[in-house]
DNA sequence: GCTCATAGGTGACTAAAGCATATAAAGGAG
DNA sequence: CTCCTTTATATGCTTTAGTCACCTATGAGC
């Protein structure tokens, strides 16, 4: 498959949503890069290690999440983030706008449901 | 507004929903652009012009639809488009991954309810 | 010493979208 | 006839989220 026009690509996905995923994630309790890489793939959203560890840096920037370094355990030290309140104010927002997400995709599905289509 | 990091960007919106939308409005009937324009406001989708010419560009390439001109009315002429079959099995993959995304969005919302917070 | 699991990261690229702008046809106001 | 508005399509530049392929490093077991 090397040919880039013509031929169904578009694997149905949206994007933007391993940011808001994160926020809940860390929102249960501190936890580091690479644990929250195994909890996202257990919910189902499994993550790109690369766009993970750039997400929280510029979630970081932005303030929404703190992080501090951990080297008690064994292995490679951890850097281990926390939400803020303004992560906590963010994450709100996305909940709300999920609940409007979430209620479009439901009326989506009933228009696609109703339609007529050429059974004859 | 010139510095670039901290404070609250990230406006809540995932992307990659304007395609699947586009295909469901074609669905119904072929039409043009600057109707699917109107119709996707009122579905409260508002999409950029540019993104929409493009995308239905795009999928034209792909043979998810195909066009026509329509030089019959008053105005501008009109490029009416209409989906193809492999336009409605598009169509349809986006509508079963729709049913994952609502279920997860779901899934997202209770566990944000069920967080504990600070409330002491 | 070598490999493996854990842990964090970068660089090059693509896709979807944001934003500004250009072009053009027809109708109405003056 | 000229100007303005509405209808209609389109391009260019930039940003953002994600993919893919890598790279570095620690510590444990063999």
């Amino acid at each position: 498959m090397s040919h880039k026009h013509h031929g169904h690509r578009h694997p149905p996905r949206v994007r933007g949503l391993v940011l808001p995923w994160l926020l809940l994630a860390l929102a249960r309790g501190p936890t580091h890069g690479y644990q929250l890489l195994e909890q996202l793939v257990d919910a189902g959203l499994p993550v790109d290690p690369g766009i993970l560890y750039r997400t929280l840096r510029t979630l970081e920037e932005e303030g929404t999440v703190v992080s501090a370094w951990d080297t008690e355990g064994t292995g490679p030290a951890r850097r281990v983030y926390r939400l803020t309140d303004q992560g906590w104010e963010l994450l709100a927002t996305w909940a709300r706008y999920f609940e409007d997400l979430r209620e479009k995709l439901g009326e989506f599905l009933r228009a696609y449901r109703e339609l007529p289509r050429d059974t004859g």
